[in-house]
DNA sequence: TTGACGCAACAAGTTATTTTGATATATTCA
DNA sequence: TGAATATATCAAAATAACTTGTTGCGTCAA
């Protein structure tokens, strides 16, 4: 569950941050396809398990992904409200149309 | 202008990147409201000109804004082209509908 | 109940990013 | 011309992020 401490900046730079690592694009990229364990992506990614690990709470803590203990295995997905939530985000900083005239140090 | 030299990962990385820093946030809702040169930017936001310099450089370098020379002055504004391609990435990133019956590990 | 498996967490080492304090360049103005 | 201003850039120091190897814990199966 996302916890409130955060400002809306705040907010921000964890997903940006989340979603601005390599590794981490590909997991998001492989669980596009559903839900899968740990292991899988392990080995589909040929990366150690434990930079997995680090990477999936990287992106756990964002709200990026969820994970489901089944078990021995931890499956994760994709959360789509984090989505939703980086749409909305990115929405609200497009500039807005503004004349030249409020331009500074003219 | 965009240069080709980056594969979809590698130009995803660099626009998350650029905007996971709280720096550049502020910088981005200054500009929201229009151009701005540097030295307003440097006042408003109470920060070294050159640590300025550098996040512009940042958001410059992903193409999130562009400058204009003017006389002793620079001036800078958002590409709004930027925040199109982001929601773009993220839309592209989204979870498909899949049935659990895809599912790993069961 | 022991051994193998799947995963998280941690510590140490490495690499990348950011900040700070100079210095350099171009422009304007007196 | 010479001083002041606006900005970029660079090197060094400070931080932050990531990787790797290890350990520990829960779970399953023999």
């Amino acid at each position: 569950m996302a916890v409130a401490t955060h400002s809306r900046t705040e907010r921000a730079i964890e997903l940006f941050h989340a979603l601005s690592d390599e590794t981490r694009l590909e997991i998001i990229e492989l669980l596009r396809k559903g839900e899968r364990c740990v292991c899988e992506l392990t080995d589909t990614l040929d990366a150690a398990q434990s930079r997995l690990s680090f990477h999936l709470r990287v992106l756990k803590d964002a709200g990026i992904v969820r994970d489901r203990k089944d078990g021995r295995w931890v499956h994760y997905e994709l959360d789509p409200e984090a989505f939703e939530e980086v749409e909305t985000l990115v929405a609200g900083m497009k500039p807005r149309a503004v004349s030249r005239a409020e331009a500074c140090c003219v």
